[in-house]
RNA sequence: GCCCCCGUAGCUCAAUGGAUAGAGCAGCGCUCUUCUAAGGCGUUGAUGUAGGUUCGAUUCCUGCCGGGGGCACCA
């Protein structure tokens, strides 16, 4: 990438001026007017040697520009800017390349082999069989598919782990419930609501209390028949219509690891290093703060002699580790755990240290509703499933209105549906909270994923439409110069990709994907994208194919659908 | 009480210590006899507060105010 060499030869030339080396970056400037690439380097060294940062920077420009004919080939011209930035301009020649690079290039464009070789878990949706799939879980659900994703497209081999608790407290409630009352489960909502009934129970009823701590111990000793059944049909219930939702998200997991067997494994593992943990008041506890001030306690076996879900996640991560060797675990859940998850690596660092140092916890902000946080417990929920199926009816609508004689409209209203939810998701940085007003809806409108798959779809549309008229994006050389401003935004995808990547974080490429898109619809509103007796037309045929490329790889990535026609 | 995270426009969100703090929604005014108007154009509007570090602070540090989360046998 152009970024690489440039900074390459920043580097270079601040060597040759024996100039002190610092940490500098080359970016994209806000503005065009600033050209393609900007860099700090000269006020950065200017800072620590007192010097004048314009003047740094028109002695390292000076440097860089005799350098320029043989290396910097692609830089037009190179300018120093107020403070003391060196900007840098590139040829219309590099914009052409990058185009015929992007066709060229097809479904393959913006992948790397930076994590080549790496094998990579991600570990997302980390939902409770016999609760409800709640909106809430289609954040992590987002946010995981969405790693899991950019590190495939980094070159890393990916699987996908669904870690659920089918075993404990919520499970023992349920089961308890049912068993008192006599009822009689048929769907997974039933099995939530007897979740939920039997949790209110629990609350006020010392007789019911005592049975759900009997139940609970039946459940993992595996004794008693009634309870084995019904433990198994509301797995059961609850776990197929799971996966009834994520295929609707477009989720596939490789592997699932229920509670009920991390906790066998979590259990051998803390008696095996009482060195670690210490028994305290019947239970076996981790004291975190011992090892570090900002940790705190916590249990890992409770006093009954069960696992807690710390002995489980210390079982999880090897468990893991044993059917997948990985380069790398990445955990995926909500913010309120992040402080869990510090004292459990903490643990894990003086058991597996080698897996705690490639264990990474991601969390994400909490979904809320305007009456504070869902809570499954009382009930208090919107389903994904509700969610889905009132932004299609939304949807639909539209679909009607524009008329544009979509054959299966039921599944573009749903691709658009979860479009608009993921979208919503993926935007925002991740570990920030988001406040759902089911009432104002998700729009389909601006800043959404909708408006992304319209614009690709109008993409498409233009596409037939210009080859229709013969005219191919396949350019000649003599191409007019001119360069339009959706050319010089397009090929930084590889580059958002990979900061994206790094850092965990979809928002980046959501942020400039929508960004592309608004650029292109003003580029579309501009100008005459074919026009047969326009020479020009082949190349605005060229970046509406670019564009719709960059805007189905990024779709994919963001794990939202493309569809052609909208 | 201790420990984390967060306060940006009326609302929902952006902005690796840099250039004029960007979008979308909502409001107002334009824009389809011509390629998808779920679009485009224009317009109003913001860094909680007081200091500090810096050539430069939404970003880093400290105090205060406000919100969220975690802190022993739930997951």
């Amino acid at each position: 990438m152009v970024q690489k060499t440039i900074k390459e030869l920043i580097d270079k030339a601040v060597e040759s001026l024996s100039l002190e080396k610092v940490d500098f970056v080359v970016e994209h400037p806000e503005s065009f007017l600033h050209g393609e690439y900007s860099t700090n380097v000269a006020m950065v060294i200017a800072k620590s040697t007192k010097a004048n940062p314009l003047e740094v920077a028109e002695k390292i420009a000076v440097v860089l520009q005799q350098a320029q004919g043989n290396l910097l080939k692609q830089v037009e011209k190179i300018e120093v800017a107020k403070p003391g930035f060196i900007n840098f301009f590139l040829e219309n020649s590099f914009f052409e390349s990058e185009l015929r690079k992007i066709l060229e290039q097809g479904e393959e464009y913006g992948k790397s082999d930076s994590l080549k070789g790496q094998k990579i878990i991600v570990e997302y949706t980390n939902q409770n069989p016999f609760k409800e799939f709640h909106i809430g879980h289609l954040m992590p659900n987002s946010i995981g598919e969405a790693i899991a994703r950019l590190a495939a497209f980094n070159g890393a081999e990916v699987k996908r782990a669904a870690y659920q608790s089918d075993i404990g407290l919520h499970v023992a409630k349920a089961i308890a419930y049912k068993i008192y009352k006599q009822v009689v489960w048929n769907s997974a909502e039933e099995v939530a609501r007897s979740y939920v009934s039997g949790g209110a129970l629990y609350e006020d009823d010392l007789d019911f209390k005592e049975l759900v701590t009997k139940t609970n111990k039946l459940v993992y000793e595996k004794t008693d028949e009634n309870i084995n059944s019904a433990y198994e049909e509301g797995r059961r219930l609850t776990l197929d219509k799971f996966e009834e939702v994520y295929k609707k998200l477009g989720s596939k997991f490789d592997f699932y690891f229920f509670e009920s067997t991390t906790g066998e494994f979590g259990k051998v593992i803390v008696h095996k290093h009482m060195d670690v943990f210490e028994e305290s008041d019947g239970a076996i506890v981790f004291h975190g703060e011992n090892f570090d001030p900002q940790l705190h306690t916590r249990v890992f076996m409770n006093k009954a002699g069960l696992p807690t879900y710390e002995a489980k996640d210390l079982g999880l991560a090897k468990l893991k580790y044993d059917v997948y060797p990985y380069d790398a675990s990445i955990i995926v859940t909500a913010n309120e755990q992040s402080e869990y998850f510090k004292v459990i690596l903490r643990a894990m660092h003086e058991i597996f240290p080698e897996l705690s140092e490639k264990t990474k916890h991601v969390s994400h902000g909490m979904l809320r509703l305007p009456t504070g946080k869902m809570s499954s417990r009382t009930g208090d929920v919107i389903t994904a499933e509700v969610l889905i199926s009132e932004l299609k009816v939304k949807a639909l609508k539209k679909i009607e209105e524009s008329d544009r004689g979509i054959e299966d409209k039921e599944r573009l209203s749903e691709e658009i549906a979860v479009g608009a939810i993921k979208y919503s998701i993926l935007k925002q940085s991740p570990g920030k909270d988001i406040i759902f007003d089911l009432d104002k809806s998700l729009s389909f409108e601006g800043d959404s994923g909708p408006y992304l798959q319209y614009t690709f779809a109008r993409c498409i549309s233009l596409l037939e439409k210009a080859k229709e008229a013969g005219i191919t994006s396949q350019f000649e050389a003599e191409f007019p110069s001119e360069v339009y401003e959706v050319e010089r935004y397009i090929y930084r995808f590889p580059e958002i990709v990979e900061r994206a990547q790094i850092e965990m974080s979809p928002s980046y490429l959501v942020t400039y994907i929508v960004e592309l898109a608004a650029m292109f619809n003003k580029f579309y509103a501009e100008n005459k994208i074919i026009d047969i007796a326009d020479k020009k037309s082949s190349k605005r045929v060229a970046i509406t194919e670019a564009v719709s490329q960059i805007l189905q790889n990024s779709l994919i990535l963001l794990g939202i659908s493309a569809p052609r026609k909208m």
